[in-house]
RNA sequence: GGUGCCUUAGCUCAGUUGGUAGAGCAAUGGACUGAAAAUCCAUGUGUCCCUGGUUCGAUUCCUGGAGGCACCA
């Protein structure tokens, strides 16, 4: 859907999705051949190594540079998700953090490891009542991420997070494709069949050595590797890929469900896409 | 054909000394501003196989039937 958009418009694709950048992740990611991107020009896929730490803001300074470059010669881009927090990083911009040194979330994670969340929820009402309220005080992530950032500066999380938007010199038309949910799940677990069919198997077994970096704690690569640890049998490992996939889409839609900005369409129909951005020109 | 056991949520099963029922998994909904295909939270969805009987009341007890499993022929 995306080539055909970007062909019919003439122009070229930032792809939103963090797993998509590491060039050894190739099956299990699902990324486009070079026969289905037909020429169309995809940036941030295949752009990293999974050995580089990528994030949400580094993405959107990462991403800016490119979109601007990209409208100086171009009327339309199309970003493809992927996560709703990375397309939000380059459409709305993320608040100024601190830089957090390394050893401060590891020395947090530790902590969560050994302690358990108790004691970094303490913490935190200790040093952002603000946010300690807000927070789910059982997600070890955000509790974590919010401590971190108070810890490497003079203000508060909640200070920090203003939530405003940044203002960018572009319009956006946010478009969610919209599948019956029985649609959905048949294609997502056809999806992982083909995987499993190219080789994902192989694929998996090349990134081994890699197993603990964040790139690779994934659905479709977590699953084979408990399969190759001989935790649980291939065929398992694979309606487990299948499972977690349906609900990472299921989250998805929870996403954009919740930011009323975008347009949902029905996904078959790719004149509809077209007729919305006609409407929106 | 005979004997025994089984039939309860999408699945595997528990349970009700007779007062219309509950676990695990699955599923669904939600949160989420630098780990995001990550992480976290909430929610029980039901002709208790069908039929007749006993009973104030039957998913539970009894009769008959259907389907399944095991053993014997």
């Amino acid at each position: 859907m995306s080539v055909k958009l970007a062909k019919q418009l003439n122009t070229e694709i930032i792809s939103c999705d963090s797993r998509q950048f590491f060039k050894e992740m190739s099956i299990g990611t699902a990324k486009p051949s070079l026969e289905e991107m037909d020429g169309i020009t995809h940036h941030f896929v295949d752009s990293h190594s999974v050995t580089e730490e990528i994030n949400a803001g580094k993405f959107e300074r990462l991403a800016l540079p490119v979109l601007e470059k990209l409208f100086e010669t171009h009327d339309d881009v199309i970003l493809t998700g992927g996560s709703g927090l990375f397309i939000d990083a380059i459409v709305n911009g993320f608040d100024d953090m601190p830089i957090i040194p390394k050893e401060t979330r590891e020395n947090l994670n530790h902590l969560f490891s050994s302690m358990g969340i108790e004691p970094l929820y303490t913490q935190l009402k200790e040093l952002d009542p603000e946010y300690a309220k807000v927070v789910d005080s059982s997600n070890p992530k955000r509790v974590i991420r919010a401590l971190e950032v108070c810890l490497s500066s003079d203000k508060t999380y909640s200070e920090l997070r203003t939530g405003q938007k940044a203002k960018r010199q572009f319009q956006t038309l946010k478009i969610v494709l919209d599948w019956p949910r029985k649609d959905l799940y048949d294609r997502i677990n056809l999806r992982v069949e083909q995987m499993v069919d190219n080789g994902l198997e192989s694929e998996v077994k090349s990134l081994l050595p890699h197993r603990n970096l964040n790139a690779l704690k994934t659905v479709g690569y977590k699953e084979i590797f408990d399969y190759l640890d001989g935790n649980t049998s291939k065929e398992r490992a694979i309606e487990l890929t299948q499972q977690n996939s349906r609900r990472y889409a299921k989250r998805q839609l929870t996403w954009f469900r919740r930011d009323k900005t975008y347009q949902w369409v029905e996904a078959s129909n790719f004149h509809n896409v077209l007729e919305l951005i006609s409407i929106k020109k």
